[in-house]
Formats: C-alpha cells, structure tokens, sequence
DNA sequence: GCCCCGCTTGCATTAGGATGCAATACTAAT
DNA sequence: ATTAGTATTGCATCCTAATGCAAGCGGGGC
C-alpha cells in the first residue's frame, strides 16, 4: 500500500494480462513519457520536473535527485520539439550547402558540425542540386524556426532580405555583397589568385591557361576574375580560359582543349580548385608526356587534401577551413544571442602551399 | 470602412508613429506570423487556416484562395515545430556519421540528403569524433523527436534495443548484428576482399601484405577478416598485417612498416580503403622507387573518386553507394510508416573495379 | 416549399514543456 | 517560540497547429 499513491496509475494497469515488457521511454499506453507521467510517479508537480531539466534553475537537491530517479527508471527525456515551440529557440541551425561534389565541403561540414555541437546546436542540412532550388529550401528553414543558417550557396539579394524581415540570423561562407551588408566568412579569393599569378609571373612563364569553376559558382569566378586582372596588370596577354565543373574530369578536358591550340601550349595553368588542377597535372604527364612542373605549371585552390599526395604535391593556396569555420559559428551565435549586432564581414587570406606542381618566382 | 473588419487590427495598431516598414512574417508586434493572425486578417478561423495548407483537407476553392492571398501577404509560413508536436511526426531524420575522413562518407550524405529531401524530409545530422560519444547524441536524438534514424556509426545491442523501445525505426549501414535482428543496409565486405584475394592468388603473389583500417572500425575489420580468412583457406603464409587509420599518411607509414621486415617485401598489398592504398601506392614509387603493380600490386576498398584519376587507376572493390542510400532511405521511410514491420537486411556485392594498380588472375 | 444529404466551417481540445506569480516550506535570528 | 527573509514548489497560462465533432450552408429531389 506504501506506494499505491505514486504508482497507482501503472499499478491499475498492470492488473491486466498484457505482458508486455515495460518499455523504456513509453508508458503502459504506448506513448511517449512525458514531463507530466515523470511528475506523476514521483509526486510532483509537472515544472517541477521541467526545472530539474533546465540548469541553474531554482531547485532543491532533494527534489532534483527524487525525479532524476524517475526520469531515469521511466526513460523520459525532454520533448526538444515542445520547448522549442515555447522558448522560440529551436537550437537547430540550418547548413546550406550547393555543390557537395567538391571536395573542401565536407571538410567544412564536419568542422561546422564540431563547433555548433559544441554550443548543443543541432545542424539541419539542407544540399542544392541547382541553385534555383534556393527558395524551396528557404521555405523549408522558415518552417522549421531554425535559430540561424549559415549559407555557402548564393543568395539573391532579396533572399537575404527575407532574412532580415524574419529576423533569422544569417551567416554567408564565402559569399558576400557589396552593396547589401550581410555577415559574411570570406576567403579573399582574388588575393588569393594575385598571389599564385605574380609568383607565376615571376618565375618567367610566358603562356597562361585558365580552367574556370562552373558559370554560377561565385567563388570559382571570384578566383578567375582575380587571375585574369593580375594577369592585365601584368600586361599578360593571350592568356585563354576554359570552362571547367570543378570535377577531376572537367579538369583533365580542359586541360586539352589549351592544349588544342596549335602552337600555343600554355607554360602555366591556373585552375578554380584543387580537383581540377590535379586532373590537368594528369592530363599533362599522362595525356601529353609533360612533366609538371618543368614543362607546364599547374595551380589549384582549395587547399583540399588529395593536393597533398605525393603524386601531385600541388601548389595551391590553402583556405583555413578550421578558422572559417570557427569564425562562422561564433559569428552566428552571437547574432542569434543578440539579434541587434550589425552585420560583419570577416576576410581570411589563404595561405601559399608551395607544393611541386608550379616553379615559383 | 469596407476593410476595418478584416484589418482591424492592423490598422489599430498603425496609428502610432512607428515607422517601421512591414516585415514580411512578422506581425507588428514583431512576432512571428501564426496561422490566427492569418485567420483575423482574412476573416476566418484559425482551424480554416491550417486546413488550407493541408493538401486534400476539405477546404472550398474560394475559402482556400482567400486565405492563401492573405497568408502570403502577411508572410505566414506553418510552424513545422508546432505541427511536429499535435502530429507527431517531425519530419526530420538523424543521419549519424563517425569517420568523416572517410572520403566515402560524403558521398553518401549526399545521396541520403537527395532521398529524404524527395520525401520531404530533413537531415539533422550527427557527427561522432569518439565511438564513445554515441550515448551522448542518442540521447538528443531522442529529444528531438526524428522520425528515424540512419546510422553508419557503430551501436551497442543496448543501444540498439532502446531504439526499439522507444519505437524509433532504425536503419544501419554498413553494420549489422548476427543475433540481434536490426535493419542493415549492407555491403558484403568479406565477400569483396574474397574476390580480391583470390584474383591476387590467381596471378602468382606470394607474400601478402594487409593494411588494415582502426581497430575500432567495424567495416575495417570485416573486410580485414576476410582477406586474412582467404587467404588462409588458399594456404598462404607468412601474411602480415600493419594497423592504419584510414588516412592518406597511415596508408604511407604502414606500407614503409611492410618494407621493414627485410628481405620479405610484400608483393601484393591489401588495404581496407582507398585512402590508404592510394598511399602505399605513393609510397612504393616515391619512397621505394617500385613500380606498382609490376613490382607491387595494391589494392584497396570503396571505389572512392581519388582511386580513378589517373595517377593512381587503383584496383578496389565499388561499393554501389547510390544504390545503398536509396535501399536505406526506402528502408526507413517504410518503417516510418508502418513500424510494425519485421527487421530487414539488405545486402549487396560490391563490383570488382580492375583498375591498373594490381596484377590479378 | 420542405426535407435530406453532403460539403464546409468553426469550436474546443490536444500535444508537452516553460515561466511569472503566488503560496508554502524552511532557515536563522531574536 | 515567533518573525522576517529566502529558497522551493505549484498553479495557471502560453506557444502554434491539427483534428473530432457538431453546426451551418447550399443544392437537389419530390
């Protein structure tokens, strides 16, 4: 009879024939247990329970050990989704991401992952075919009252304005606009590429060949443009540029169609990406017999791993993905903390990797 | 007057000085736009509101048109949180991920991200650093209510069981239990290096040497297991095995390992992925001078993108990875429908890809 | 013109936890 | 023992959309 008062609900049940074996994290009804079953049990009231799950709240040992107890012994765990709706605060974030082929996003992925898991946000990944699928996405992030985004696909300035409107935080990755302020990570990209061109320059090459990323991707054209102006300042000329997809593939063609030009054999490739630039070393020591980097220099950008590889020893310029992912998380944050800050663009250069693909000056 | 009914409200409130500008989604009170402000502004009920964004509720053409304009004027988006909590039913799943060094995992979250999004659902995605750390996301994947989860990370049987307990469906990849029936996608790892082995036999090796992935790592041991299973059965001795984690560098280090062991350099070298063979293959023509695979051959397992360029044409087992996720993905979303159904394994070969870094029979 | 039927619409309630305020318990001091 | 003062606890309400049920509306048939 002792504990007929706290149990007596469970104690009515089990009077029937069902055996089933108690379920953790269900009540005998087979629904979910909820704050109200846990307060229940141990003869409490239902904010008691929700206190003792909310750190720093005003609750007695006692109290606190009695319900953890039967929290633990019924398996409840707090409803994310109804605090959520309560608190407005979903602690989930939304990651936008568009081409997932190359190689430096998943990279990216795991360390935004890392830092958000850090500050118990929870990612929501949402991955673009095309680009024209931004405003179904958007609809989606709206639906689900995630607490920020950080978007490494382009946005159109209207999208960042829905942003603004809703008041939902927004982090760009390697996007920005000039004549809009939005909070930005940024890799300068066309520092970057002046760079890996003056060194090129330097070291005497003469014939330069540009395999550009895909026509929508901003950062592929940032790069391009970067080279091409480098290039004219230098009073570089004939320099051709070819279309590329940032694939291994799309690198290796390129590499011929410069190659195409009777006569005219680039001395340097400057290449968008790192996946690219090693398809071009390929395509020269394997297509053409060239040797890289004494007959052709070749230049990437990424910094991405397989650059790294003994076989390629790419020269590239390294994005400090760890940093920039870093910077973005804690720039979102604050700005889901205190939606007032005013926007903030933070510029990275990367870093030279001198690697064995390219004589440098 | 004609409107004063309808926007009542709205023009109440616009007496003031406040100059804001209308933001869209929000009401002026700077609150996120509900479907009763929707409702009061068109005049209508708030359940009248949720019927029209439900497709195939019963809702006339005129009532449906007249709220929709409204909603659209006013920004209103449903709340995905709050219908999460009467219909239980989130519409998110957890995707839980361990080594994303693995080039092979993006790959895949692309491919599930692709899937789910077809169905409507979202990806929360959860990454491990430490096996250990699975307990600590399960319990938020709990609170968050997904509607199932997708794991390629390892889980005890314990572990495994509170999925059933809780009723939250489960689909593994690339891990299974032989005496605990759980849903698995799989590809059959041990029957991949089999293939292997026995074509490496075939064509005269004799002095086996295996590169195996983290102790830790299930798929590794399989596929570790097997090629040392085979290779006993075919009566070879002598084989040695040397510990890698998966990474480019190990892959480097573990084949110098093999070197070591003088006078009984391998002549055929196993390695339990790509990344890795890739790296005893860099190793044996930069650090030894061999040539691969006149004097070595190599092998590896994924059919990650890096193995076909054409430095490396590494010889591996392809795992059909599209395929898998689209398995993994109808899976779970037939046990999201029905719960009641029984465990399922589904298992597939992985295809010989014979690329130019082994000699096989 | 009246009644029945079916399509629409609204009302009231539900989901599960957070929180302001009031009530109560407990501690220390007199 | 009594009182002031603080630390706990409970009550009632809120967040936002979905849904069963009942009422309302309109049309067709007699």
């Amino acid at each position: 009879m002792a504990n007929s008062n706290v149990n007596g609900r469970r104690a009515a049940q089990s009077g029937k024939t069902e055996v089933k074996t108690p379920r953790l994290g269900m009540t005998e009804h087979g629904k979910r247990v909820t704050s109200y079953d846990v307060a229940l049990t141990a003869g409490v009231s239902q904010s008691a329970v929700s206190r003792c799950f909310k750190p720093g709240a005003s609750v007695s040992k006692k109290m606190r050990a009695k319900v953890m107890r039967v929290a633990e012994q019924l398996g409840y765990q707090p409803n994310a989704i109804a605090r959520s709706l309560i608190t407005r605060r979903s602690n989930m974030v939304a990651v936008i991401i568009n081409n997932f082929t190359n190689l430096y996003y998943p990279e990216l992925l795991v360390q935004l992952s890392r830092r958000f898991d850090e500050s118990n946000i929870h990612l929501l990944l949402f991955t673009l075919e095309h680009e024209s699928d931004v405003d179904k996405i958007l609809s989606q992030v709206w639906q689900y009252q995630v607490d920020g985004v950080v978007s490494a696909a382009f946005l159109s300035h209207q999208q960042v304005e829905f942003f603004e409107q809703r008041g939902v935080p927004l982090v760009l990755y390697n996007r920005s606009f000039q004549d809009h302020p939005v909070s930005a990570i940024c890799c300068n990209q066309e520092a970057g590429e002046r760079v890996l061109v003056k060194k090129l320059h330097a070291a005497g090459h003469k014939r330069y060949g540009i395999v550009s990323g895909p026509p929508d991707s901003v950062v592929g054209n940032q790069r391009t443009k970067g080279a091409l102006q480098c290039l004219k300042q230098l009073r570089v000329r004939g320099v051709r540029v070819v279309e590329g997809d940032y694939s291994y593939e799309s690198g290796r063609a390129a590499f011929s169609q410069l190659m195409e030009d009777k006569g005219k054999a680039p001395d340097a490739v400057i290449c968008a990406n790192d996946v690219m630039a090693i398809g071009c070393i390929d395509a020269a020591r394997h297509d053409y017999g060239l040797r890289v980097p004494e007959d052709v220099s070749v230049v990437g950008f990424d910094g991405a791993s397989p650059g790294a590889w003994a076989s390629y020893r790419l020269t590239t310029i390294d994005q400090p993905v760890e940093i920039m992912a870093e910077a973005a998380v804690s720039m979102l944050m604050e700005r889901v903390e205190n939606p007032e800050l005013p926007p903030e663009v933070r510029s990275y250069s990367g870093v030279l990797l001198e690697g064995e693909s390219a004589r440098l000056g």
